[in-house]
DNA sequence: GCGTTTTAGTTCATGTATGAATTATTCACA
DNA sequence: TGTGAATAATTCATACATGAACTAAAACGC
């Protein structure tokens, strides 16, 4: 029997409660909250992003996303724009602060990031995605309802 | 530079999202939610805990705890009970209703860990804990003072 | 002994997370 | 050509996460 502190699960909580109070302490400095850090990210990087493939990269939810949007734009670091192609489709679009704002915080976050990735060497950070890759696939494999999957 | 989806946190988020769901599932049809199972197995399985020594097994923050002590609570799975000796610390109790709920749910979260487990063989496994343990060991050994990079 | 500092638990304010339901479009096709 | 199914975004209700502040009790310093 797997001890409960040694689930994935609770491991995977605890290495979260190690890796990212250091980047929570970053946005906090920019007024930003790790999931508004990470909607702002895409929104910035990509420049037009559909609200629901800046859903997908950022892993947020539609639920979530309706929130952040709201108070990112609230802050005027992007906005909302209806698609006139479909109306059901909403961009998302940095706006000039929100740029200048992601360029003003990502290095620092790359800076954290330098501090994580020196925990291992590259061979063990290989080794370690291939084995979050398995996990992930082999998770995958066995939905027992038939669901198909589409090309992509 | 490491790609954002390539970012450990983005990992980390990533595998949780393929791994919670079974759980949550479970949890759902118990009516309980997952940091709920938390703190009910915990107090289930030690019988005795202060609010203190639940949080730090949980990974629940004290502030958290108290609503999920007070929703578990008000289902009749748990009680408070108030140290003599040190009338600050609070004892967690299961009751029997919480203790009969443990014994339902454990060996189906059981059959979750397993199917988990099965993803990788004995030996992935000891090198995937190996290398979080060792993450979070790298992050530890620098947090106060940069300077100083003797102590630790 | 008594003020100061710690400690355990709690409250507060704000911001997600999640599942279920809704709204407004667009699509599929009989 | 309608009409029901599908889709994108949103709302709703409830629960948790986080940082800051607060309360009560205990330990500590002199």
């Amino acid at each position: 029997m797997i001890a409960f502190e040694h689930s994935l699960p609770m491991r995977l909580y605890r290495l979260l409660d190690a890796v990212m109070p250091a980047y929570r302490a970053l946005f906090a400095e920019h007024d930003l909250t790790e999931p508004q850090w990470r909607l702002l990210r895409v929104v910035w990087e990509r420049e037009r992003v559909t609200a629901q493939d800046a859903a997908a990269a950022t892993l947020l939810s539609p639920q979530s996303l309706v929130g952040i949007v709201d108070r990112l734009s609230g802050k005027g670091l992007m906005t909302r724009l209806r698609s006139v192609d479909d109306r059901r489709v909403v961009y998302l679009l940095p706006t000039a602060e929100g740029r200048a704002l992601g360029e003003t915080v990502l290095p620092q976050v790359l800076t954290i990031h330098e501090k994580t990735r020196a925990t291992l060497d590259g061979a063990e950070w290989t080794v370690l995605n291939r084995l979050f890759d398995k996990i992930e696939d082999g998770l995958l494999e066995e939905p027992t309802d038939a669901r198909d999957k589409q090309s992509g």
